[in-house]
DNA sequence: CGACTACAAATTGTATACAATCGGTCGTCC
DNA sequence: GGACGACCGATTGTATACAATTTGTAGTCG
């Protein structure tokens, strides 16, 4: 259970790091040589990730790293907008001073990560703000299905590379906070909103093109292959 | 892989049928011979299962029938109201006469349920109107997230069992409709947010005390049992 | 020359066999 | 008499073997 565990998670990393592209073939044998394992417990973590989306699972087919459709895209940042506008709007109420510290302490991290054009860092944070207040508004079944969407928002964002800027979408955090500290909810609401919409409406049309990397370096973490900036 | 679907909707039945109680231990030998498949289906089923939060995996223990806390059900129908309010806003905006008409349609139906008393069907009627609502926004991401609150919701019903009469809800939905008619957005709103919040708040803190049910009539679809009124 | 068919290789789907782990019971020791 | 500990049965976790399906290829026929 545990090494399913750990399969999915590799799978999941290798995917938001660009090292498998979406349409990319996943073929159990090869992940079983990867891993180590029998099959049983790479079709395990085939099928768990299948249900969050990132693989698609064709029967008698095999599996693929999900290419996800524009349509799909933009429905995903409207579900998030829905959640996220609330989530904000609630914690304008009731957020904690220690809570403000955090989220501040986060933006320092985002500000570093943006300067060291360390890309990988950055678009792990960028994601992480949001995941990060989807935790202070408490409610758990929330935070899990943010989370979800979170994950296939990077996916996308692989996909239908953004033109929105990370230094923008750091901006929009700074500002959002700031609305967030000084408690005016309408203010901090309408931004998110207008985040997650600056962010949608600026995907690209056209799919990556992809060209299917047979090999798989999934567990290779020495790769410096330049990331492409995602911003979320 | 198309046993292990047949095998999740029996046991899913099953479960809003109140044939399998919450805390029910689900062992797969019991289950294998249910099916006559072998224990590699059944493991798939409940794995799939799982990550529904309709069964609970100890790892090494088993795997139950899912007990969700009295926290997690208002977590729940927070995150519905959440969504569903939304829905019914955009719904407002743009709705058809066609879908109108579905939704009275719906609406008979659940009258006729409710005159004939047929309760195993007017619970299902009671929560698919809900999920009509989702179809008609015509989010695909968000009627899968909402597909999945539903079933928890029948869940948590089932545990915690609603003071919330069948016939209330009935009548909450009749108004519902009449403000998605008449396309007053903020009525319409409203009357949803205190719809989920009615049921929400009529929750019984006690949860059913649970008589684990060793056998597993999960196929028997003969037993006419009096089903408690779950009303979403 | 193109298309259809049949065969072969590879890959997925399912079942079974084996290993590890958990719960309970019996026995012994304090 | 109670509590700790070791064994045993039962159940879950993992691997492997076998069956079914699909894809690619080659060959033949129109």
């Amino acid at each position: 259970m545990r090494a399913t565990q750990h399969i999915m998670e590799s799978i999941t990393e290798a995917i938001a790091q660009r090292r498998l592209m979406p349409g990319t073939k996943l073929t159990e044998q090869k992940l079983c040589e990867q891993f180590s394992v029998s099959r049983t417990l790479v079709r395990q973590a085939l099928n768990q990730l299948s249900r969050d989306r990132l693989v698609t699972l064709l029967p008698g087919r095999g599996a693929f790293v999900a290419t996800p459709t524009i349509e799909e895209a933009h429905q995903v940042f409207e579900v998030r907008a829905m959640l996220e506008a609330t989530i904000t709007n609630d914690l304008c109420q009731r957020i904690t001073p220690v809570q403000i510290s955090a989220l501040k302490a986060h933006l320092t991290r985002e500000r570093h990560a943006l300067k060291d054009k360390d890309v990988a860092m950055r678009t792990r944070l960028l994601g992480q703000f949001h995941g990060l207040l989807a935790d202070m508004h408490g409610n758990r079944v929330l935070a899990a299905i943010l989370s979800d969407l979170l994950l296939r928002s990077s996916l996308i964002a692989l996909m239908y590379q953004s033109t929105h800027s990370a230094q923008e979408s750091h901006n929009e955090h700074v500002t959002l906070v700031q609305a967030l500290e000084s408690g005016n909810a309408k203010l901090a609401t309408d931004l998110m909103r207008q985040h997650l919409h600056h962010v949608r409406s600026n995907l690209k049309l056209n799919p990556l093109d992809i060209r299917a990397n047979t090999d798989l370096p999934i567990t290779d973490q020495s790769s410096d292959i330049d990331h492409a900036p995602l911003a979320l």
